[in-house]
DNA sequence: AAAATAATTTTAAACGTTTAAATATTTATA
DNA sequence: TATAAATATTTAAACGTTTAAAATTATTTT
């Protein structure tokens, strides 16, 4: 790589000193440098086709304008987009991204978080693993800025941007209790993640509020979606009572159990109805119009990067827990 | 934020100078420190829990470790999980990746690589965006390390890994020949950029190979992808003699396309055939099986990072320029 | 024309690291 | 016990930038 050309090699040029390089180049006006100086650095400046370093820069000011974010899976495109979002926002305030993706592993995330560090980001945008807690508690006790997205620990005190999950769940489960069906069962994660627990509580207490005791929540390991999705739909739908409807309390879930609902050629929402936690572009295509839960994903990446920013800045702020509501859209799934 | 442990403060607390520091620290074995200094050191900088400033070995070593990739939108699923195979891939190498999103403009994609050069990266994975010729070239003459991805440009010898567009073109436009079709139309984009006219290439060359001369191609300009998508579909179906099967050339395409198709509740393959170039998600929703070019994503990124990787290491290494084989994956929608 | 003031430019230190070269210390050899 | 040799440690410069403070030069003011 050739090498690159630094203040330095502008100075010698012009026959000046470094700083008086820097100063032209890095102060807009007013810099007490003569006009005459001024121009001719400006146009041995761009001769050369200067470019600052900003590793040097970063290196002096102590500043990387680089925010890290970590989420579980950057090729899930509900965090594809929420990169998208953040790559553009960040960019609106100057700020670089350098993403990476936890698995949903405390030790990923763990790697990640050092990683990051040791590149000086200025600030974390995390959507956090399970047991990841103490991580999230280090960054706070090294002044880190950061924020939390999609999900949060309740007991911690830190920025954080996430929806409402218990008041959609339980909408979406008063959903298919108002449509007629009682017998409920719900797909969800196995994870002590406050999410995914507010999205059961939801649904168990809309269930309960309709004096409904029966409740079928199936929780999937991470290491093993699809056979576990299978397996418990398999269970749902082969109880001497089975099932006549299903809550998929994410995007993947749903994806993996409508597909094989279709292979069991269960019809939707003839033989059972269906709501879904997220979007996906896959739902479009499925033969019924899907009821599903719409998370203001715009928002809340948007969201994030401002709070981190505003942290970045002053770091004394309180702390920010935005709560954003998230919509039921109603397609022709739970009848 | 707290200020980080640097060497210094290890020195001190030590009281050693900071080279002894760094050679403890940054030498594996061997530095000539006695085994009790080294002890002493090792055992302070755990306690401080002490992390390199990876910014300043920058700014000495003059190597960033880190790689810009540049793809047209990182939400787009056929990008993300390019994006997660080159984090992953990367990582193994010691590299840490930031990632941008052109939307297929040559501008975004200039400032992009400014942006990314600023920020001292030590070489490039790029999926080129139409017009941006003379960004790869400047990068080029600045022997700077890079490798085009998905797409490139023929004129310009540089590392490339892509795929055999025009054989995977002229194999699936085969199949829609074998199956009985002879009035195909095809959706593309609006591009110079060759791998499109090899898609485009490979169905003409397909058609006139079987004496066909009617080609009805369609090109889609990226600023007003779903009208125009669905003013050709339009077009293909109200012609006089209607199309009997259609091409698209990619995955953002396909799934619009067929989206319009239901609406207008065109059945498939019974109306109408469809191959899409790409898999997707959306496509194991779909009524019918599609067949489609499955692109082999994972070993364009591997292999992307490979390369760079090693022309990082070594930029006197010759061009790589690696065409990889895409899959025709059978279904049901070409009758 | 000297002194005071203002305008311009440079020096030098700092950010945290690496590393060649110099120096200091210890150990071995004669 | 000098001296040579080997071992251990430090000094100093460098990477490219910023910026307070010092120094220089130019312009006013008396």
């Amino acid at each position: 790589m050739k090498k690159r050309v630094s203040l330095k090699d502008i100075a010698k040029e012009a026959g000046v000193s470094i700083a008086t390089v820097s100063y032209v180049l890095s102060k807009q006006n007013n810099t007490g440098i003569s006009r005459e100086v001024t121009e001719r650095i400006k146009r041995i400046a761009a001769e050369l086709n200067y470019r600052p370093n900003q590793i040097a820069k970063s290196l002096q000011s102590g500043k990387s304008h680089t925010i890290g974010l970590i989420v579980a899976d950057i090729s899930n495109p509900f965090f594809a987009l929420i990169a998208r979002i953040v790559e553009d926002e960040a960019k609106k305030h100057g700020y670089t991204v350098i993403f990476g993706s936890s698995d949903e592993k405390a030790s990923k995330s763990a790697d990640l978080i050092k990683f990051l560090l040791n590149r000086q980001v200025d600030g974390f945008i995390i959507a956090p693993a399970e047991g990841s807690k103490d991580q999230i508690e280090y960054l706070k006790a090294q002044n880190v800025p950061l924020v939390l997205i999609d999900r949060y620990f309740p007991k911690l005190e830190t920025n954080y941007v996430v929806i409402e999950n218990y008041l959609a769940s339980f909408e979406a489960t008063g959903r298919l209790l108002a449509n007629g069906n009682n017998r409920i069962g719900m797909v969800a994660y196995a994870t002590e993640m406050q999410h995914m627990q507010e999205r059961i509580r939801g649904y168990r207490d809309a269930l309960a509020q309709d004096g409904i005791s029966d409740t079928f929540v199936h929780e999937i390991k991470f290491s093993a979606i699809q056979s576990e999705v299978e397996g418990a739909v398999d269970q749902m739908l082969n109880m001497n009572d089975p099932v006549d409807a299903i809550f998929f309390a994410t995007n993947t879930l749903g994806i993996i159990g409508l597909k094989y609902l279709n292979r069991l050629k269960v019809s939707i929402p003839k033989d059972v109805s269906v709501i879904v936690f997220d979007e996906s572009e896959a739902f479009d295509f499925f033969y019924c119009p899907l009821t599903y839960v719409k998370q203001p994903l715009h928002d809340m990446a948007k969201k994030a990067v401002e709070v981190l920013v505003e942290q970045i800045a002053d770091p004394n702020k309180g702390f920010h827990k935005i709560k954003l509501g998230a919509k039921l859209v109603l397609g022709d799934s739970c009848a």
